[in-house]
DNA sequence: GGGCTGATGTCAGTTGCTGACATCAGCATA
DNA sequence: TATGCTGATGTCAGCAACTGACATCAGCCC
């Protein structure tokens, strides 16, 4: 048996999550959430970079799995059919933790702040599947449209998923959003 | 003449540009600013919520002009191509202030926290947008798509016109970036 | 046994930010 | 002219986020 419980970043992960929940973000302080672990307020500055991180350190596999599904989609895939897969994809992943998910977005959209930590997540998820596209050949500004775009699309059906107005999971409503999407900037004033 | 001298929220304003660009956001204090303003910390905390949002303050005007020209654009008009007006209206008001606006993005896109409020500056914009489409009629989820879909393409844009590849300003490089958008989500699989 | 390592704790300090209260020029009005 | 109100600013005390420096000590290697 280790000298300390396992798993000190889980337990100040699950903490934050609770108290967050129980009592709001701006009235949780650092020092209740590491008395709950079990631990000091040190350790949780180790741990993670400021208070709202603890709800965002998932994000560096998400991204990964994006990236890597788009990498691995087919050459003759378009960027923004092989951005789409790697969201349904992202997406199936979100729908094996869907209560964990809610209960995640319900503290997260109760607060600005957390808000903003969000908001700069799915900003690096759209460089990130940029980059991939780049490298895939794709030139700019295209690449960064179609990785805007799809994030874009990702959130509309992110709420709507949140929301629950009907049973569609998650990758669906992504396809479903991409194809509004497509419906809504169809047609327009051509490039001269 | 007043008891004081005038337009302490413009002098905050100033100071806060020039001292984050000399030695950045993180090396300056609050009080460092006020101080330069002839103000004390207290003040600059009347004026502003905290000490990024002095790099903000102008965000509320632009957003107006935005929903206001979107409102007026004549029925006919489909929601992207509103969107587009909106953004182009926006847009050549920035272009008026070229030199203000660099400076300000060099100071933004260097450190993460004033990217974040950025960002969420970015997605109340599109919120906005989303909710006067809908006084037009425009029904869910077109509406925040075609919303987010603009505040992308303006984003795109935006970068271009700071970095200056070449002289278009940036109405035109907002409606280039629309037409690369559509170029790149056109076509791909149909809903079923 | 002795020393090294790595996770954690302790402590002091800076800074962002807030609430409560004080100050005081200018204005209105008796 | 005296009196009192208003609103922008200042003063002060305090909380909480975050950081750097150093201490602790079980487990492991030699």
């Amino acid at each position: 048996m280790g000298r300390w419980e396992p798993d000190a970043r889980g337990r100040l992960e699950e903490a934050a999550l609770a108290l967050y929940g129980e009592r709001g973000f701006e009235q949780t302080t650092v020092a209740e959430i590491a008395q709950r672990a079990g631990l000091t307020e040190r350790t949780f500055f180790r741990y993670f970079a400021d208070k709202r991180e603890v709800l965002f350190w998932g994000s560096g596999a998400f991204q990964e799995l994006l990236v890597g599904t788009l990498t691995r989609a087919p050459d003759s895939t378009s960027p923004m059919d092989a951005v789409a897969a790697a969201l349904e994809a992202a997406g199936a992943l979100l729908e094996e933790r869907r209560e964990y998910s809610r209960q995640r977005h319900t503290v997260i959209s109760s607060n600005g702040e957390l808000r903003e930590r969000e908001l700069i997540k799915l900003a690096t998820l759209a460089s990130a599947l940029a980059g991939a596209l780049r490298e895939r050949g794709v030139a700019e500004p295209a690449a960064s449209l179609a990785a805007e775009a799809g994030i874009a699309v990702f959130r509309v059906a992110y709420v709507s998923w949140i929301a629950e107005t009907d049973g569609r999971d998650l990758p669906r409503l992504i396809r479903d959003s991409l194809d509004d999407l497509r419906a809504v900037t169809a047609g327009g004033a051509a490039a001269d």
